[in-house]
DNA sequence: AAATCAGTAATTGTTGACAATATTGGGTTG
DNA sequence: CAACCCAATATTGTCAACAATTACTGATTT
């Protein structure tokens, strides 16, 4: 018999749903010491499972493991956070162009649906910086998607995007400037429409590098400690 | 007592190579179907750490798994080679961009000294495609390095390489090509070591690029099947 | 004869106990 | 008084037995 996609989920997948997300969300904060038997009665499983779940974030670098001495959750320091955006806009950049060539039409109007939905949502959630940073994921994960390139979309979605979340709870990154980066937004998604890759590329790129500015300024500053 | 790096190799890590090496080197094809405890009997150990090997390769894109039904190494269709392809070509483009900027007087020194050696490697390697392979491996992952850029190095080296190759021992990426490729690598130091990090970018990206199409024309022509 | 269904066997997932190691606290010494 | 060393403790790494699920084989039915 062939099963599928049987999608039976084992309790190390559970686990690892549990502890990224705990991550993400903040619950977990960067540079936290956890203990595995703390983990296995917050999150009612064995060692066993959880072992392997921390396995698996350690590869995807959330986790930091030394032999016998503890797992902790990542720390950036600030210069690394930046190299973070400077590997995002070469790789978003690339999910834009190919998403131009790719992408369906049906998947375009869905885009475009989405972001005048992002334009309520800023003017309801007056600076509330979560809603802000969930509708700008959602926005880069349709693109990267639509690349239809499978190992940069599992790059993207299942490293980059994690590690860039788990700081932006506290950075919120487009806070300040949410209508200029809604219209940056805007201009991918007619260059996607109209088909032009290279145009895609370039925005993209654009709009990565002012975030990472935006950061950078913030930071000089003083306004964020990392 | 502060223990810097204390290295104490855990089983875990010790299957990890194990296995990591078994896959790139071809001794486990893409596609075979691997048995728990054939790989502990093989690899001399149980099966706890393998279960946590397995996770970490899984997460690392080199395994699949399906509960219940085994572990396969994964395996790439044509068109998903490419895209590794593309997906190269912006990342090592960046890492060019920052060696240029960052790499020490001395590195680049040693890397002009590795091209030498290349050089007579490739005369006296007649044809014999795996010493160019490693030779190229060689001059991508100093340059890679030498970007400074932690997680540029952990995705490119830690991830993308060992897809790359795996397969490259079938299809000898540069084979045909070995003196033009090196004349290409030549060029991309020089630029290196002129500081001109953006000609070093545009060079590397052209070099994969050129790489990339060799692959596409072997496809094409039915040389290669995947 | 082909396809379906059930039962068996083998493999994977999970668990709890055991062994090894790093950290922490106290004591000692310079 | 500070630094160092040593031992106790707690945590991690490892193992082997148990449970659950899938795949396979053979028989039965249409």
């Amino acid at each position: 018999m062939l099963d599928t996609n049987a999608q039976t989920y084992t309790r190390a997948d559970e686990a690892f749903d549990c502890l990224q997300t705990a991550i993400v969300k903040g619950e977990l904060a960067p540079g936290d010491k956890i203990g595995e038997l703390d983990l296995c009665s917050r999150f009612e499983l064995t060692r066993g499972p959880l072992r392997e779940a921390l396995g698996r974030l350690e590869s995807r670098g959330l986790l930091v493991r030394r032999p016998h001495a503890g797992v902790k959750v990542v720390s950036l320091s600030a210069a690394e956070l930046v190299e973070l955006y400077r590997i995002r806009e070469v790789m978003e950049g690339l999910a834009a162009r190919q998403a131009a060539e790719r992408m369906t039409d049906q998947e375009i109007a869905d885009l475009q649906a989405t972001l005048d939905g992002h334009e309520t949502m800023i003017e309801e959630a007056h600076g509330q910086a979560y809603y802000q940073a969930e509708g700008d994921y959602d926005f880069h994960h349709r693109i990267t998607t639509g690349s239809r390139n499978t190992k940069l979309a599992q790059m993207l979605l299942g490293d980059l995007y994690y590690m860039v979340r788990m700081y932006r709870y506290r950075l919120s990154t487009s806070a300040g400037r949410p209508h200029r980066a809604l219209g940056e937004h805007r201009r991918i998604v007619e260059a996607i429409a109209q088909r032009d890759g290279e145009l895609a590329e370039f925005l993209m790129k654009r709009h990565i590098n002012a975030a990472r500015e935006n950061i950078e300024k913030k930071i000089k500053e003083g306004v964020l400690t990392i």
